[in-house]
This record gives structure tokens, sequence and C-alpha cells, in this order.
DNA sequence: ATGGCCCCCGTTGGGGGA
């Protein structure tokens, strides 16, 4: 079963470029986020000619998420929202259980966390509070001892060696100690982080800004991730990022990673 | 990581991103 994340920004802009991945590389599960559209506006009906059946939590001009799950395998207990804050407006988390007949069930979760920036400010501190109600929805899921994987644009740096110039982002929300010890409280709770584990060479990224030549000069950051449960970390094949999509016409400044995990 | 962009909404500028 291969797993993908991928911050498209924009899926009206980018609904090409989802197809020729969708082709190209065939995943069975895509964790789309930042669809900057409301669910009505989401090009539904390409992706289902594609042979995929949708779920999206859009959003007007911002946020937005969304699984996309290829048949034979359907997706239930469908969850919209991370728990916590009902007062929480923000589309950035959707979670289903994927099953079908050939392949053990995994629950997966596609989310878009804040970015955060400036730090300190509202937008830090909204951004701390969603990563510690993440944690506890993590611990929650973590009892059912099932294949879980958290996957999404996490807005975290976990390590210096995921950045071309740490020394750039010291001081910036994505790479702040406080925003790394809770992504490292995270993964305490058991997680395997996929890329890591299966390639742990510095100087992966998943992320090259539009701005000052960023992508021809390499500055990248790596932030999109897949995190595993012990269930899920056990079928773990391969982990990989899809670098090209970042030199094509119109791209998304994020690029997808993708998993295999081994159907049971 | 800002000199350099891109996307949104809704018009020709402002908010947001990372």
């Amino acid at each position: 079963m291969r797993i993908a994340t991928w911050n498209v920004n924009s899926i009206k802009q980018r609904v090409g470029h989802l197809l020729g991945f969708l082709d190209e590389a065939k995943p069975d599960v895509v964790c789309l986020q930042e669809l900057k559209c409301q669910d009505e506006g989401f090009p539904r009906a390409e992706i289902e000619a594609a042979g995929y059946a949708v779920e999206t939590l859009g959003q007007k001009a911002y946020n937005g998420v969304a699984l996309l799950v290829r048949a034979p395998l359907a997706m239930s207990e469908i969850r919209r929202g991370l728990p916590g804050d009902d007062s929480d407006e923000q589309s950035r988390y959707i979670e289903a259980l994927i099953s079908g007949e050939d392949a053990a069930p995994v629950r997966v979760a596609s989310m878009y966390l804040p970015n955060g920036n400036p730090a300190p400010g509202p937008k830090y501190t909204y951004k701390l509070g969603f990563m510690d109600r993440l944690i506890a929805h993590a611990h929650a899921l973590m009892l059912d001892e099932q294949a879980l994987v958290l996957a999404g644009d996490y807005n975290v740096i976990p390590e210096p060696e995921d950045a071309a110039d740490p020394a750039a982002w010291v001081s910036d929300a994505l790479f702040l100690p406080e925003t790394r010890t809770a992504f490292r409280t995270l993964l305490a709770e058991g997680f395997t982080e996929a890329l890591r584990a299966c390639d742990p060479k510095a100087g992966l990224y998943t992320f090259w800004d539009y701005q000052a030549g960023c992508w021809q000069r390499n500055q990248g950051i790596r932030i999109d991730h897949l995190l595993l449960s012990p269930q899920a970390a056990d079928r773990l094949v391969s982990a990989s990022v899809q670098k090209h999509l970042r030199g094509l016409d119109k791209p998304s400044d994020h690029v997808p990673v993708t998993i295999e995990l081994t159907s049971r």
C-alpha cells in the first residue's frame, strides 16, 4: 500500500499536476493540504474519474485538507477536525480508516499544522496549542494498537540537517526549540518518522520557497512528514520524496513524500 | 528567509504563507 502526502498550495491551481502524480505513482492513499477552497469548489469529478474516493475538509481561501483513496480501498470512520478545541474554525485535520479486501486496515490522517510565524505571538500560541491537541489525540489513537499514519505538512524542521541553511531558521516558528520539543514529544508517543527511518542522510527536502531562487540553489527544508505507529512501522518497506515535481511549470512549493507499506 | 514569489479575494492592494 502506497501512502503519499502533498501540500499542493491550491488544489485548483494544481489539479493537473495531481492527476499526473496519481497516474505515474499510483498511490493508494493521498493526503492533501492547503486546498485553499471550500468543499464545493474541490475538483472532485476529475479525481473520482481517476479512480479515487474523495473526502475533504475545505475552507474559503485558506487551509483545507483532503484524503484520496484508490479503489478498491475505501474510507470509513471519517473524522473532520482535530479534537480538543470546539472554537477552532481552521480546516487542518481529516482522518479516516482505510480498508480493503487485500490489505489490513490503516488509519490515516491528513493534517496541515499552523505555520506559527511571527513567534512569539498569537499565531505561535495557536501552533503550540494545535501541537498539544495533536499529541493528546495521537495518544488516544495509539491505545488502539493498530496501524496508524499521521501524515502532512507539520511546519516543523525537526533537526539542523533538515535545512540547507539551519542558521537562517533559528528564530523561526518552524525551528524554535519549543516547536522541536513538541515534535519530539509527539514522536515519544511511539511514532517512527518514516523518511528519516528509511534514509538517514542529510539534505532531503520537501519544500523550497518560491522566492530568492531557493529551488535553483537547493535552499530547501524538510517539513512534510509521515509518522507511523509501531504496527504501521512494522509494515514499512520504503519512503521517498518526489522531488521532480518541484521542477514543473507552476509547481507547488512542496513536493510529495510517499511511503510503501506491506499489505498486512 | 528575502532583492528575487505565489495564491487568495476582489479588484489594481492587502493578507498569508514558510
